[in-house]
DNA sequence: TTGTACGCGTTATCAT
DNA sequence: ATGATAACGCGTACAA
């Protein structure tokens, strides 16, 4: 295995060049303090030798990686099979260009000491973390070493020990729940998330809330997983207990599809019949016949925020722990 | 900016443990040439001051970086939305586990030389790169000094300078293509893909490959996008121009979804009074009203075969230049 | 403005 | 089996 490294060092290129290393590493590096003229010379050294600087010796000189970490969750088909994500990765994305920064998109192993490795390792500056399933023992090693920052909250809301940009859950699905009561129901069931998974949690007790303000008591309320499918099973078994309900409620888009899907083939009519609404405003919940109406949280500018706030740790300056965005209710034809 | 890292160094475990530097490398490293008691004691150092390799100094002194880039296409909405991706990440990811190699996934900024700096600055040891609108020049200068594998054919076949993992595009088109001549259709239109992408240009020459086999005149050829609603876009405009065909395979999936929700809305049933055909067997295919009559490409596989070209690259083995993976009809009720 | 020289944390070679 | 010690390629005081 030979190293296939293009091997034009900072010192071949000074040596062409006439010059120091230093010098060399002054123009390459734009420092300003230079002369044009030789700048001009050693550019065309740097060009004609096509010389790449060693990342590696670079930030083990500087001590700074140039680089911000996103730690995925393990499930990668279904990282990538949610919208979600991908708008959240462009707000990173579009913030992080022209930073000078770059973004390493790292896909967690199971195991956490490669993670751990790569994190402390010093190949990155920063590192943003989608909140799903982290220890919170981990989380803190890591943020004691390195500026973390978590999208969504965490789900140890006890000891607050890292930032976070989340949006407004518990609001949103109170919104969408005042809708409901607005339009009539009152007899509203809902399909919630995993029992792990913050957001799950706040869109659940948002629905709580408008119920409690309403002085309504909450309808019947069946665990989902977040999926399409998981929605198909969660309205079958609602279905089949007999829960007389004139709406659902499901806590994202995807498992009220599938919840629409059984609907509709039990000869059910949404929303005459049965009202159904969703959260997360993904791209086809516009396309569901009828439209589906949902809650929609601000993804880009999640991921926006999260690049800005990791950037400004490394920077050194001072960010507020916590920041949560507003959603928005988007009333469609499934209400 | 304070150097945030965790500072402890291998110069540190040594002391604390009464043993030279290199002995405790060896330790963290595995090497076998050393007392099990010794190591015992030393990992325990370790653990304590919870020492973590930096692993830029590691592949500096090493000339090796322990990871393969992965470098997507800028469109990165376009990348997470579609499954495919997902497949092909998840296969090459498998691979990975276990290799002692990293993935980084990165999202090619606009600039080349921004990406040619980081696969050449030594941080990666090769990289798979997803062909979509990759210059030859800047492929070639990539090769030359870093191991390269593409996702898909290389756009220009003249120079065949890399390698690749492409899957039967041109076949899968045929087949379908011909699935439908057999079912009687005469006149079958055509959703084409994105004029620069190879995958697209295989499919639409394996459609007329079918048809000229058959002794049938093509039928009327839209283009698209490879998104849903680029593919609504073509349908309607495929329907506004009235053309008459009984039959349209789209060159995607998504493409297939966005024309079926046209043809709904317009009262035409399917596969009655026109018959859809897709591409790439995405998992929603299987869920659409009615299922997608699709081509199934092993994109797993691929992931796991660009994998593994790589890391053979990697450890100087030699490894066949391209590889062309199978496809497979799947017929269900949309035609 | 430019050059000298040291250090970054690790691996690897060579003695021992 | 273990310990010195020289690279690895670069940034950056400090000196000139």
């Amino acid at each position: 295995m030979l190293p296939r490294h293009s091997a034009v060092t900072l010192e071949q290129v000074a040596r062409q060049a006439g010059v120091s290393r230093a010098t060399v590493s002054r123009i390459v590096n734009g420092v300003s303090t230079v002369d044009p003229a030789l700048a001009e010379r050693v550019n065309v050294v740097v060009k004609q030798l096509g010389y790449v600087p060693n990342l590696s010796a670079r930030s083990l000189a500087s001590r700074r990686a140039g680089a911000v970490a996103l730690v995925v969750p393990e499930d990668v088909e279904r990282f990538f099979g949610d919208p979600f994500f991908g708008a959240l990765v462009a707000g990173i994305q579009g913030k992080m260009r022209g930073s000078g920064f770059l973004l390493d998109v790292l896909i967690a192993a199971d195991d956490p000491r490669q993670t751990s490795d790569l994190l402390l390792g010093g190949k990155v500056d920063a590192a943003i973390l989608f909140s799903h399933r982290i220890e919170q023992s981990f989380m803190s090693m890591m943020s004691a070493s390195l500026p973390v920052v978590l999208a969504g909250r965490p789900s140890d809301a006890t000891e607050p020990t890292c930032h976070y940009v989340d949006v407004d859950n518990r609001g949103g699905a109170e919104f969408v729940t005042r809708h409901l009561l607005e339009r009539g129901h009152r007899r509203i069931a809902m399909i919630r998330g995993p029992e792990d998974s913050p957001a799950a949690a706040d869109r659940l007790q948002g629905y709580l809330d408008a119920h409690e303000a309403a002085g309504i008591e909450p309808g019947p309320i069946v665990a989902g997983d977040f999926t399409s499918a998981g929605g198909v099973a969660a309205a079958e078994r609602l279905l089949d207990e007999g829960a007389s309900c004139t709406a659902v409620f499901a806590a994202n888009d995807l498992m009220a599809i599938g919840t629409m899907g059984v609907l509709r083939r039990r000869g059910l009519r949404i929303p005459d019949d049965i009202a159904v609404a969703g959260f997360d405003d993904v791209p086809s919940a516009a396309d569901t016949v009828p439209p589906l109406t949902t809650v929609r949280q601000p993804s880009r500018e999640q991921g926006a925020a999260l690049a800005e706030a990791a950037l400004a740790l490394v920077a050194g300056e001072q960010v507020e722990q916590g920041q949560v965005l507003a959603t928005e209710l988007i009333v469609r034809e499934s209400t």
